[in-house]
DNA sequence: CATGAATGAGAGTTCATTCAT
DNA sequence: TATGAATGAACTCTCATTCAT
């Protein structure tokens, strides 16, 4: 394996960037195992010589490639916590405005939740990136539960569930699409059994 | 494609079935772009050419290998609630039987459950199979509930959400494993979400 | 290689005539390469054990056929000799049987002189089934125009050019189908060039 | 199938050139269906890949050849009607010119022409390129004829039967070898039927 | 004798990675 | 640094041939 360098200059930099941005798109789009390095790079704008010269191999461009989408995942979420700490807000529109956000960024990467998923189930270092991004919420929102005075039992299970649910939630709605469900409804009982897990009085 | 044969001799069954079974499980434990059609063809006893009489090509063995897998899947699940039509079981212990089917089930299919769920993503195909079997769960459902005369608002979304959880709940249990989390907690938990939404008044 | 057996029962000849007649067939029609022993086998309905039987392997069946097929296509021509032999025929009307008679028989074996042809070029077996078939016909020639009492300069080499010339035109008329050529035309000065190979008067 | 590209730089440029040259020989002196594309790019100096990087496939290859091939056997005949149109040479002159260059370049590509006769019967790719050319050819002789103030009946007809009769001698002059013919015999036999569909007073 | 399931070497083709320019 | 032509191991799939039944 050749060396791999890390760019200094700012074009360099920004080639780098391009790679990731553009390689993780495609990727996302078309599958990990259906996209070449040379689509990547003729994507990005680059030669596939450029590409050994920042990452060790086709992965390493996925893997950065999903940190930094778990990130425009999670901020948004994080973002609402931090938003509605200080503020006047009740618990119940808390939950719809996670609901709404989580939606909103899920439908902004919409392929790439679905590589992610997959990936994650085979690649353990893409399952590391979703754990720690999990931890991160976590923490979040349990600071944000002790900012509103509510001392939540058994919180670190609630809100595994509570990630777990919003994010089958979105999914639900941006991909599936079972005709049969009426996705209003859906929205209503989830934030039911969200709320319920902040409450913590099921 | 050359065509492909159905085996009518005992010995050619056992064959194909052979090949489905260590195939699929060869397929799921490395990933289905990391395994080769000889590696299959070695892991299950047999030369490459037998494979392809058969089997169309590659997908055609994990597809048929994830229909009966979700089928060991779903059909404990039915069995329970079979079971417990006639019988003057409680509610509470009714989610207690799903939820420990549904892990001892997962249990005996540990990596089959990654690879669908990342074929689930990619492949159409393996979609379809996947929808067909949660109504068919669905539909199950219902049908208990209806036996034992709670009548459910809003059953479909509710049907759903219950199945989501119940997987969401196993598959933590048996991959995850994350070290901070309490699995009878989760456990605990987890039921109460499910019993309220069987009852109905979340 | 498994011993080839020749058969001796009714039911077993009938059975190899069957192979050659129709594995032929399908061969020529295909192209050599295009067929499968198994194509071979389900076109003649044998198996494909049967046809190791009574061939050593695939290229035998298109040997014995091709035997056959020159055979046919040669024994009309040398009909015709035989027939006006002892009749008040004269040359030209003899010139003009010989081309009709010739594209009524490759007519039959459309696609065999296609394939015919390719292999003849490629395999030296059927090269010298080819030659052989060529002097047998020179020599019925030569008896036909000394009975007719033309003592022909240069027999030998005039007689291999008409077979070429006349196998020429029927192949001509009967695949190229060039749309610039008017046919009947060809057919006129195919006619006048054997002629004068015949009288010897070029 | 992958992108092809063609090739700017001189060495790249050289690269294809030699694929064609040499893939072409080896193509048609083992045979189109003996032959492989390692045998080829082993036969070339080059890699497997590269070869893909230059043609679609393995009958590109060939027929990329073919047509550099069928140039080289027709340029040398169209060069001699352009060298005698101006010349005071005689139509014997020049018919014996048309054989004598037609062996000579037959001579170069031997085998070749086996496999191009092959190919020519089963791909209509090949088929076209054939025809194309006789074309040309025809037109050429045909100017050729009416500098030389030749007004000549049935023109195309004739011009067909020529070319076919030049190219079947020199094609038997080259491989039949047919022992029992006197060569030099044919020779003369060949050239007065082509002086005579040439002079037209057949 | 007949069968056709099984074999496995070998086919054409792809693509992550390298390296001379 | 950047390039993209070149590499060749590895892939999926085919089919002439064999042999247990």
């Amino acid at each position: 394996m050749t060396e791999v360098r890390e760019p200094v200059k700012k074009t360099s930099i920004e080639k780098k960037e391009k790679i990731i941005e553009k390689g993780f798109e495609i990727l996302c789009e078309k599958g990990f195992h259906n996209v070449s390095t040379i689509d990547i790079a003729r994507y990005a704008g680059v030669s596939t010589g450029c590409i050994y010269q920042y990452f060790s191999d086709k992965k390493a461009i996925f893997v950065e490639g999903a940190k930094i989408c778990l990130k425009n995942i999670c901020f948004p979420l994080l973002e609402v916590f931090e938003k509605y700490q200080e503020k006047d807000i009740t618990i119940e529109e808390f939950v719809s405005r996670v609901l709404e956000e989580s939606i909103k960024k899920q439908n902004l990467s919409r392929n790439a939740h679905q590589e992610l998923m997959s990936m994650c189930c085979l690649d353990e270092e893409i399952q590391n990136i979703f754990s720690q991004m999990e931890l991160e919420v976590t923490k979040e929102i349990e600071t944000f539960l002790q900012k509103k005075h509510f001392s939540l039992k058994n919180s670190k299970e609630r809100m595994h569930l509570f990630i777990q649910i919003v994010d089958d939630y979105s999914h639900e709605v941006i991909y599936h699409q079972h005709v049969e469900y009426d996705y209003s409804i859906m929205y209503e009982e989830t934030k039911k059994i969200l709320l319920h897990l902040l409450k913590g009085d099921l």
